[in-house]
DNA sequence: CCTCCATGGCC
DNA sequence: TTTTTGG
DNA sequence: CCAAAAAGGCCATGGAGG
């Protein structure tokens, strides 16, 4: 309705052939106008990344030894144990106490007792060297010293809470290990060297002997390949590698130009996207590509064990040595680097392919697996062996443990835990997001960390983040600077291990940092964090400390998806299967041949078993066929299971094939929620769905929760990111059993949207409503902020997966067994779309959906293409909301007061601008938002250079902005942008009719603002008022506190 | 003890 | 959440 | 088609700092 927004009604013309804004023209002038709008709400933020460490969480226990007092969390053990169990987050606290004494103890719940294991010594070891590295590094780091020996000495003194078993274990191994390590150093070389011939033999025995089944074929196979094209192609390889890594890291000339940019950079926008990509391409690359990473395992070998000096940077093949030592980060920081350099998702899939390898290829089992039951006929034998490799591993692995068989029992192998590290750190991770596990922190701490680190003042690394826009090269350049001032470490290049330097940074060490960090809670725990990062950014060298800060901000920015990830991972294990897995037996072989791929009924065949026979039936299928299954399968079973630590502990036990027999979504571990694509218009979803059967759903503006009960009673709620939100909404599995409690179900997983309901109006109460609510502590009652269980959707039910059921099929079951109870549980209203184009119901529906407080629509289709497919945003379903329609939703026109300085693929144009709208009264102009998307590359290089034009040295008095939004260079009021959002809000930030809004220093704020184009055809005084906001304001459904109804929820 | 800031989480 | 971009 | 990487508003939380 209403809304025309600014018109298009000439837009023709387009002028500004000039270099003007793509998006520039549009004339006409009709300055915002609303309609009637419709809105939902959302809001931004992201999934922020989550930080692996599965259960762990390291605990730190303070030594009581001293008598302090802490206790933070004033919880039991029981109560702790507890929550472990269901893998819960689960954090530390530092007490009072300085961190120094606590953090003896790190405990790992609930990985193997290997595992905890090698955290501790690596512990020690880090401490150790930090220690040193302390002392050669000499000033800026004293602190550090002190508190690091403090802990140290904790450690050996034991544990005396001791609280738990394997805790105390793990202590008294560190205090023999530390010099060990130590003495490893020089040892080690020789040793290994010895053992390395062994696990050449043995490997090759080994494949030869369980490979029964046609191995003899693969690695002729594969041999074959590579023989081939080895040596045509590693050439280009090594090329590259060498190109991209050395390239980058010297591109950093920075200097101390600091003073003389001081004032406003302005941007250049010749920055923006360039990321020149070598390769150019062509249709065979893949092929190639693929050849190339097929590598056999012997030649791997062979690479390996040769001369070649991996932390003086790979030769082209990325490796170091010797081989059995635990993964070097700066290996994996040249890879990144490598990642960085180049566009092509084929060779950043084959470089992480090879480093896996690199790992799978150690013998020294997977320790004790963490709960992995199966059965799958010779698995028996593979523990066995595995056991024996274990010991036998012992002291290679570990962290070169030697020193006999200090340690006990469960032995850590390097193998599993350098995978563990290389995938939680390659996805920048901590643990699984159920998990809920905090990093805390942010670039603030970063910056004090680097800035200690590298003993410059906090104001100038943060004047070099703005100009450089990105945290991890600041610390890399600054870092640079301190050392070469030092003059420790870098030097030798093999030297590094037995130089005088701290010792390299593994992959297993800074995982273990991230986790360490990840569970500090409690006084002091920042500057703690900031102890810990500083130390970790001394040892690091070359582009380590760029890679470990960007890490801990959680973005990597180096283009790395994680699908490629887990295809990368998968395609290692097919290439180098890892000891102990077996290839499947004849009578398997021939099930998996036989295997039906109609199961589902989702009018799409299964995926597992087709991808399974071409994974095992090689004669059919060629090797980059097993590939491309291979990593289906791993893709799969981490969306029903997302948690690397299951993923990696099923990869190193179970054949691929049988995957999805770990791997499978069970009440309790979350699946990752099916998403939706935005749709642009009616005329859209028809022609997606043409022809097939779909239904619509009201697209309530609430909260994603997924709703699961085990057969014990158990009960979780899990957001859309898969946090544990289970204390955020207790009443929900409530209202859902109770719902169910007439139809005997065991168990289930449920998909809905959680949202605030007023009992009193029986109406839903807008986003911002519900996201008042209490995040922890609530209860059914004393919840001020009710809400109502909008089910949609069934993935599990007593006992089985629905994932392959279509639609229409999960729907009827959940209709059957969960029944609606007012205001409590209640089903999404639809309404199934009669075939033919009826788009005028549509729109209906969509009205009516707006009406009651609803964002828009979901579009499903009910038979066809309608599996529940985690994870996927795909075409099955499709959101329609009001504000994507063309010419509807809000659209106002601002104008540009200032700007922000872009960072990372921004960096040297402003990556945001502060718009506001006119007030005619006071003649200010307020601020309504901020803006950092719809524009074009090109959009930002042009605005930043005509706004340019334009800065003046501070903020304009007429302005009326809130000191927390300070922008970083001023403009005069010049521009008028058009603007679309979704929805407007009251804000204590923004200013937009402030003083009009009855609610004193509040104004009004936009929601979800985007940049739609340049009003060359307005001047500022002509922007959208404050008048005119705040009716836009009120015209929204969800306000006048339902001035008209919309009560009707369960229509049609 | 109370306020401010940083962080992360929802959309 | 939205958007643009590159493979 | 997919997914990474830029970016938004508003909220609760918990540590830092007066």
């Amino acid at each position: 309705m209403a809304g025309q927004r600014s018109l298009t009604s000439f837009f023709g013309v387009a002028s500004s052939s000039s270099s003007s804004t793509a998006k520039t023209t549009a004339p006409t002038a009709t300055s915002a106008s609303r309609e009637a709008g419709g809105y939902g709400e959302k809001k931004g933020g992201g999934a922020a990344l989550r930080r692996d460490a599965d259960v762990v969480v390291g605990r730190k226990e303070n030594a009581t030894n001293d008598g302090i007092d802490i206790n933070v969390m004033g919880r039991d053990e029981e109560d702790d144990d507890s929550r472990d169990e269901r893998g819960r987050k689960r954090k530390t606290s530092v007490g009072v106490l300085p961190p120094s004494n606590n953090a003896d103890i790190v405990v790992a719940s609930g990985v193997p007792a290997a595992a905890a294991e090698d955290e501790e010594e690596d512990l020690v070891d880090t401490d150790d060297e930090v220690a040193r590295a302390d002392e050669a590094g000499g000033g800026g780091t004293t602190p550090d010293t002190s508190m690091t020996r403090g802990r140290r000495a904790a450690g050996r003194r034991g544990s005396s809470s001791a609280a738990i078993a394997v805790a105390a274990s793990s202590i008294s191994g560190v205090g023999t290990r530390k010099r060990v390590i130590d003495d490893d150093e020089s040892e080690d070389d020789d040793g290994d060297e010895e053992e390395e011939e062994e696990y050449i033999d043995d490997h090759d025995r080994d494949a030869e002997d369980d490979d029964d089944m046609g191995d003899e074929d693969e690695e002729s196979i594969v041999d074959g390949e590579n023989d081939d094209r080895d040596d045509d192609h590693d050439e280009p390889v090594v090329g590259t590698i060498d190109a991209s890594p050395r390239g980058m890291g010297s591109s950093n000339k920075k200097q101390k130009t600091l003073d003389g940019r001081d004032a406003p950079p302005h941007p250049h926008p010749a920055v923006l996207s360039k990321k020149t990509s070598s390769a150019s391409t062509t249709t065979n690359k893949k092929s190639e590509v693929v050849a190339r990473s097929m590598k056999s395992n012997k030649r791997l070998l062979d690479i390996m064990s040769s001369e070649v000096d991996v932390n003086a940077t790979n030769d082209g093949e990325l490796l170091w040595m010797p081989y059995d030592k635990p993964a070097p980060y700066s290996a994996l920081c040249d890879v990144f680097t490598a990642i960085e350099g180049t566009s092509g998702r084929l060779e950043i899939q084959e470089r992480l392919t090879t480093f896996f390898r690199m790992v799978l290829l150690r013998d020294g089992g997977g320790g004790g697996g963490v709960g992995n039951d199966d059965d799958d006929d010779e698995e028996d034998e593979d523990e066995e062996k595995k056991a024996d490799d274990d010991e036998g591993g012992a002291r290679g692995n570990a962290t070169k443990g030697s020193e006999g068989a200090a340690v006990e029992a469960a032995v850590p192998s390097t193998k599993k835990s350098d995978l563990y590290a290389l995938v939680y750190l390659t996805s920048n991770t901590v643990a699984p997001q159920h998990d809920n596990i905090e990093l805390g922190v942010g670039d603030s701490i970063l910056i004090k960390a680097i800035g200690e680190a590298s003993g410059t003042s906090n104001d100038f690394i943060k004047k070099k983040y703005e100009k450089e826009g990105d945290l991890g090269n600041v610390a890399m350049n600054a870092k640079g600077r301190q050392r070469t001032l030092v003059g420790f470490g870098a030097v030798g290049k093999k030297g590094a291990m037995g130089g005088g330097g701290p010792r390299r940074l593994s992959c297993v060490d800074v995982l273990r940092v991230f986790k360490e960090i990840a569970n500090v809670t409690g006084s002091q725990s920042q500057k703690w964090k900031v102890d810990k990062i500083k130390s970790l950014l001394v040892r690091a060298k070359g582009t380590e400390s760029k890679y470990i800060i960007r890490g801990l901000q959680g973005k990597l920015r180096i283009g790395l998806a994680q699908s490629t990830v887990l295809a990368s991972l998968a395609h290692a294990v097919v290439l180098t299967r890892p000891a102990g897995v077996m290839r499947p037996s004849a009578a398997r072989l021939n099930e998996i041949r036989n295997m039906d791929g109609t199961d589902g009924a989702c009018g799409s065949v299964h995926a597992y078993p087709d991808a399974a026979r071409k994974l095992c039936c090689r004669p059919e299928h060629p090797l980059d066929v097993q590939l491309e299954a291979a990593a289906a399968i791993v893709k799969r079973a981490y969306n029903e299971v997302p948690s690397y630590d299951s993923l990696v502990d099923a990869l190193l036990s179970q054949p691929l094939h049988e995957l999805h027999r770990h791997c499978t979504l069970k009440p309790g571990v979350p699946v990752g929620p099916m998403l939706a694509k935005p749709t642009k218009s009616i005329k859209d979803v028809l022609k997606r769905l043409d022809g097939m059967k779909f239904t619509l759903e009201y697209k309530y503006d609430g909260e994603r929760a997924q709703i699961h009960m085990l057969p014990n009673g158990e009960t979780r709620v899990f957001s859309r990111s898969l946090l544990d939100s289970s204390e955020k909404f207790p009443e929900v599995p409530l209202y859902t059993q109770e719902s169910c409690a007439a139809s005997g179900v065991t168990d289930f997983v449920l998909d809905a949207e959680v949202v605030a309901f007023n009992r009193e109006t029986g109406q839903f109460a807008p986003f911002q409503v519900l996201s008042t609510r209490k995040r922890t502590g609530e209860s059914a009652e004393s919840a001020k902020i009710r809400v109502i269980v909008q089910a949609f959707d069934l993935m599990y039910l007593n006992g089985k997966s629905l994932l392959d059921k279509k639609l229409s099929e999960r729907r009827d079951l959940m209709k059957k067994n969960f029944l609606p109870i007012d205001g409590k549980f209640q089903y999404a209203t639809s309404m199934d779309h009669k075939e033919d184009g009826d788009t005028a119901a549509i729109e209906e529906f969509l009205d009516a959906a707006v009406k009651g407080q609803c964002e828009g629509l979901m579009v499903k289709t009910l038979d066809e293409n309608a599996a529940y497919e985690p994870s996927r945003r795909s075409l099955n379903w499709l959101k329609l909301k009001k504000d994507y329609l063309d010419g509807l939703g809000d659209s106002v026109d601002l104008v540009p007061l200032g700007a922000y300085h872009g960072k990372g693929k921004r960096t040297g144009v402003y990556g945001a601008y502060l718009l506001a709208c006119y007030d005619e009264d006071t003649e200010q102009f307020q601020s309504v938002c901020k803006i950092g998307t719809g524009f074009s590359d090109e959009d930002l290089r042009d605005l930043s250079a005509s706004l340019n034009n334009h800065t003046i040295p501070e903020k304009s008095p007429q302005y009326n902005v809130s000191d927390t939004l300070a922008c970083d260079v001023w403009f005069d009021a010049v521009q008028v942008w058009e603007v679309k959002a979704a929805d407007l809000s009251k804000s204590s930030t923004h200013k937009g009719a402030i003083d009009k809004t009855g609610e004193v220093g509040r104004g009004i704020g936009l929601r979800f603002p985007r940049f739609e184009r340049v009003r060359q055809d307005k001047k500022p005084e002509a922007a959208t008022t404050s008048d005119q906001i705040l009716e836009m304001y009120y015209a929204q459904d969800s306000i006048v506190g339902g001035a008209d109804g919309g009560d009707d929820m369960d229509g049609i």
